[in-house]
DNA sequence: TGTACTGTATTATTATAAATAGTACAGTTG
DNA sequence: CAACTGTACTATTTATAATAATACAGTACA
């Protein structure tokens, strides 16, 4: 299931990530699924069980996972996005006081949320 | 003029690259007026001449100041704070990006901005 | 023109931080 | 208790950042 690339200069940790992320997205991991052991998935891919970890608890910072000692690291339920949502809008709230900092007026930033925000969506 | 913090665990360009800047907003160095060259100020703080040239690089790309090689460095004319502020802008512009790809409403940002503005001024 | 200044580019060295691994620990399950 | 789960701590390796040594190129002015 799990592909390293040696060749890659993206560290073993973020290349899990990205895989498991997609996966998520694919559906190919649904809400509550439960991942592969840190042990597991080490062994499988011949690295070290704390770099699996690694990966495991970065997603669980971002809200994209739960980990329960013991039992294993399980796929998020969807309405946890919002745990996500709050931790962006910290980065946000970041961007704003640097901007008033630099005594950038407000009606500026504002005009370039409608600027961005008028346009539809789009995924990447 | 200036001074190193050898204990400090800020590395040597970016503590000068802070003088700097609260020198210029201090009024002690004015637009156009010419900074040290690397050269003299290396010779000063017993440092090598490139490690001056990074601060100076650095705060260049930031706008604060403009080198002519051959000439010197010289403090930024006010006026091109408006370049800094572009720069900033565009960093919002992109946090502002990710908050959308997060499908972050609207409403939520301008009420982030809303709330930090109705604060007053406070520097750092 | 040539000498003494200016910033810059290239490369090497050193210091710092990031990534990974080895190993031991603690919680959970049956 | 035995076999699993994630975690904490430490060491080691690797990558990156910071600094330095040195040579280069533009500018000024006698």
């Amino acid at each position: 299931m799990f592909i390293l690339k040696p060749q890659s200069r993206l560290p073993i940790f973020e290349q899990l990530k990205a895989q498991i992320l997609e996966f998520i997205s694919l559906g190919i991991l649904a809400p509550n699924d439960k991942l592969p052991s840190v042990r597991s998935l080490a062994n499988e891919l011949a690295i070290n069980p704390n770099t699996v970890a690694k990966a495991y608890q970065e997603l669980e910072l971002q809200g994209y996972v739960y980990t329960m000692p013991g039992k294993g690291c399980f796929v998020n339920d969807n309405h946890l996005d919002d745990q996500i949502k709050r931790l962006k809008l910290k980065e946000f709230e970041q961007a704003v006081t640097e901007m008033k900092r630099h005594q950038i007026k407000q009606e500026a930033l504002t005009e370039v949320i409608t600027q961005i925000y008028k346009g539809g969506d789009n995924d990447d």
